[in-house]
DNA sequence: AGCGTTATGTTACACTATTACATATCTCGT
DNA sequence: ACGAGATATGTAATAGTGTAACATAACGCT
């Protein structure tokens, strides 16, 4: 609890307890729940160094010394996906926390094959190019998708 | 096999009989095998109109009335995958041709959320902010995915 | 023909995610 | 405080996607 978030050190620094009393906030703003079984969630995947599968979630919340079952987490994940908390990977099947949650964006991540740790970037110099090509294309965009596998500046020399 | 196939119209036109002839041709060139059975999956997600799944290309595979076992066909996609001749969208789960395959490249795919029909586009424009962005910081990428999802133009108006 | 390599067949299983329906909890108006 | 409707969670079953491990077959070369 006493360091800052890897994944987001680069980008935006925030802390887990922070980040769940931003998140707690942000929801009774919009008038849904943060419920104690999503806000289990949000801390397994904050406190998480890196991308974690919603299995390993379900292992981790195992109440009573069984395993939840699937739907308690995919549920909880899809809600804190839909209001902008974490994201999920496609190209591996995992999911992080979202690093600036308040507002919808497009981001870039970087994920290390050697030692899974994902940064999120903004778009930033890559919209205006990204936003002509679909342009010229005609294409409407819903959902933008972009992750790049490759080895994180820690892991190239070894 | 009169008509070009839509998804790569705009960018390289090429019919299934002429991409099978040139694909067996590269093969030779590189000493490897395009056998009936991966020239067969490379057929079946050419004629296809849209991305294909690994499960529709096995039920298409059946033999003497029975399913094709799953390890059939993802073997002959990893060997199409690793040489260049289709591509692997990973928010869809498919598999669809690549429209260029004599070198290796990234890709932008813009995915109908609608009709499915998918576009390959060269990164061009995009290469040069994204190579900046990755340098910045000192990130090696091996793989990059970018796939938008939306409505292309056909489905706007619907 | 024989041998090593490469490709395919086959069975079983791992991993990821959803459907459907039951139960519990919350919210709000009265 | 109470009950009705909405929201959230529990539970069981199953769908969808992909891999491991080992056996058999086909190829390519001497």
């Amino acid at each position: 609890m006493s360091e800052p978030t890897v994944q987001s050190s680069k980008y935006l620094v925030s802390q887990t307890a922070e980040y769940l009393a931003q998140a707690e906030q942000r929801c009774r703003q919009q008038g849904v729940r943060l419920t104690p079984l999503r806000r289990e969630v949000l801390e397994l995947i904050l406190s998480a160094k890196k991308p974690v599968g919603a299995y390993d979630l379900l292992a981790q919340l195992g109440r009573d010394d069984r395993p939840a079952a699937p739907p308690t987490v995919y549920r909880s994940l899809d809600f804190l996906m839909e209001h902008g908390f974490i994201h999920r990977l496609a190209s591996i099947n995992a999911y992080l926390s979202c690093c600036h949650p308040a507002h919808r964006h497009q981001s870039i991540f970087l994920i290390c094959t050697q030692c899974q740790r994902t940064d999120e970037l903004p778009v930033g110099q890559l919209a205006q190019p990204l936003q002509t090509l679909t342009a010229q294309q005609q294409f409407k965009v819903q959902q933008s998708l972009i992750e790049l596998s490759g080895l994180c500046q820690g892991c190239q020399h070894e």
